[in-house]
DNA sequence: TATTACTTTAGACTTAGTCTAAAACTTAAT
DNA sequence: ATTAAGTTTTAGACTAAGTCTAAAGTAATA
């Protein structure tokens, strides 16, 4: 069992049990904003057996201890990330796929100055093509 | 049947049913940013005998023809918006609720500048609570 | 009127996600 | 080692949002 998946969960208070590193060892180190159920599809490659209850408590467990955060950007489906720090992100319209874009790629003003809002955090959502 | 209406659906090429006037009525008039469920449950007070699949065949059509946006802000459900120019969303984390805030109101700058990204459209989605 | 096109309807169906209660597995205590 | 207690996993029932279908109802056309 990858000992340093194991140590990234002990380290955000998560007992690392053979579906949550299973879990973590493909959601930590994909870049595709995957859904659930995707997730419980790439998981089952490699462990059967594993149950539609334990990809979805682990993935609300893996969210509420901050290893991973979710989003929710697209009709119908939750998505998750584990970029957890701020970004922005991109979804290309003809292919669906969602793009991160690093924080300082855009500069975002006024924010504060919002009267009557009480901001706690922002990121700015853009649709459109990917060029090239 | 309000007239008014009437002539804005004639005017987005939408034959006004009494149905889709009924959905017309509130949608356009409310600023509450509603999931179809609540259209739904709205138009049945007044309209008791309208159809679920009717509500969102009109919600879906009036969104074709650009009468109303369709925004996907929170999880599980999509939400339909009177207010198709461009203006961004808060959200307060403690009631659900979703507020507009005016375009001008927020400086989003570098958007064009981003290498291999076509975009077509941005909006900001903030989170926080309601001050006030 | 007869014909054609459009709209609505009930309900079946699908998909994402939650919940439950039992089984399996861990951990700690005798 | 044995037991007990706590934790995690599991299958499958259940819920909620949304789509689809095929028939019935309306409206426009000839
Ligand atoms: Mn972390
Ligand atoms: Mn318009
Ligand atoms: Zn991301
Ligand atoms: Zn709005």
């Amino acid at each position: 069992m990858n000992a340093e998946i194991v140590e990234k969960l002990r380290g955000h208070g998560i007992q690392p049990s053979a579906q949550r590193v299973a879990v973590a060892e493909y959601i930590l180190a994909t870049d595709e904003h995957p859904s659930a159920e995707r997730v419980l599809a790439r998981v089952k490659r490699r462990f059967p057996m594993v149950s539609r209850a334990t990809v979805y408590n682990t993935l609300n467990l893996f969210v509420e201890k901050g290893l991973v955060q979710q989003l929710v950007l697209t009709g119908g489906r939750v998505v998750f990330d584990p970029w957890v720090e701020d970004h922005h992100h991109f979804i290309d319209e003809a292919t669906g796929k969602i793009h991160d874009i690093p924080w300082d790629a855009i500069e975002v003003k006024r924010v504060d100055r919002l009267k009557g809002f009480d901001v706690r955090k922002f990121h700015v959502v853009l649709k459109g093509r990917r060029r090239g």
